[in-house]
DNA sequence: GAGAAAAATCGACATAGTGTAGATTTTGTG
DNA sequence: CACAAAATCTACACTATGTCGATTTTTCTC
């Protein structure tokens, strides 16, 4: 992926002509995963909508699978700095409100490339890696939640840590294949998801 | 995969040599899938395995995905009539752990084949088929026990249908991982799931 | 058990996609 | 302007796939 340029900076803060066309090599990519899937996505499709032949697009990526983990670096990235950016919330009630609610955005917008992440995380090891320190993000901040609730902290079956894993992986899934319906299923997913949170963190209010 | 012989049967029992290949073929593929994983399998490999050539293996098969369907279609009809097998448990408490039980078997046993399924229920339509009719029976016997425990009936997100869908990504989701990982992987992760499925039914023992 | 039909197998070919290498052009800098 | 680095191209070698027609083996029938 083109050896990050060591330290020196450009005066010129022009970026170069290949941070552009890297870029477009992302976006093309994207593009491409929407409309034909992963497996039917050629390097020369992507390098064609990039504006360039397979052979320079070799210059910025080794491999198609290249190609494809930079796009879900770069997403990922844009994941953890909102997730960063969440104001820790008091009541666990309203927390879970607010984690549900930034899940369903992050699906509606990024579902395509997240679902690839999903599927190419077994035989993309580096993908696998970016995934596995992302959901690891998510289930920390599920068991901070229901400690606060109440749940006894601990790694044990019924305790929040292991509670907060198979939680996670509950709604990974769910997303993954609600946001392949619509976004209307999507809705219905993280409430049925959220209702579960909340009776495991013995929240299971009236009824909603 | 080679057309079912139409009705016509066969006076002599015998089966004809080409099943004996067919089932050398998905063994061999078992194999590979366990040494080397889908995508570094060639059909070569298989051939060669099963002691034939590419050109014979493609009598049997018109693709590698087809015979991966065929492995998987081996393995979840095996599944299927288990399931089926399995009595209906009165007691909600007992009919969890049961089903928990059984799914551990599963997984230990058939862990590989399962996890592959899912990784290409995306790419390859008919095994996408197949394991979404798995999993609805999952979900249809997670509604059940709900039901039963007292949990309303109904499509809505905190009644048990939809509530029973999240629990089975729970499930698959976690024993996918853990399925990777260990048997010991494994039975932690389903005591998660479980007490989660407990608290859902609104069965949470005291702790285990 | 001989002969015909069906099943099974082979080897050669055509195709498509990948990744590499060397030559060539473009771009920025002193 | 000249020179180095960046960017790009074309051509090639390699691997895997899937198809085809020819050939051999099995199986069935009388």
């Amino acid at each position: 992926m083109r050896g990050t340029p060591p330290a020196r900076r450009r005066r010129t803060a022009a970026e170069r002509k290949g941070d552009l066309r890297e870029r477009a090599i992302l976006d093309t990519c994207e593009a491409l995963l929407a409309e034909k899937g992963y497996e039917a996505m050629t390097v020369g499709d992507i390098a064609q909508g990039a504006g360039i032949t397979r052979g320079a697009l070799y210059f910025y990526f080794g491999s198609k699978q290249e190609v494809v983990t930079g796009l879900v670096a770069r997403t990922v990235e844009h994941l953890w700095e909102r997730s960063r950016a969440t104001a820790a919330n008091d009541d666990p009630r309203a927390a879970i409100a607010a984690a549900m609610r930034r899940t369903i955005e992050l699906w509606n917008e990024h579902g395509l490339v997240m679902r690839t992440a999903i599927d190419l995380s077994l035989t993309v090891p580096e993908i696998g890696e970016l995934w596995s320190r992302t959901a690891d993000l998510f289930t920390g901040a599920i068991t901070a939640v229901l400690e606060r609730a109440g749940v006894p902290a601990g790694t044990e079956p019924h305790q929040a840590s292991a509670m907060a894993r198979a939680l996670c992986w509950m709604i990974e899934r769910s997303f993954y294949h609600a946001s392949q319906e619509s976004p209307e299923a999507l809705r219905r997913a993280s409430s049925a998801c959220e209702h579960i949170w909340l009776t495991c963190a013995g929240l299971a209010g009236g009824d909603k």
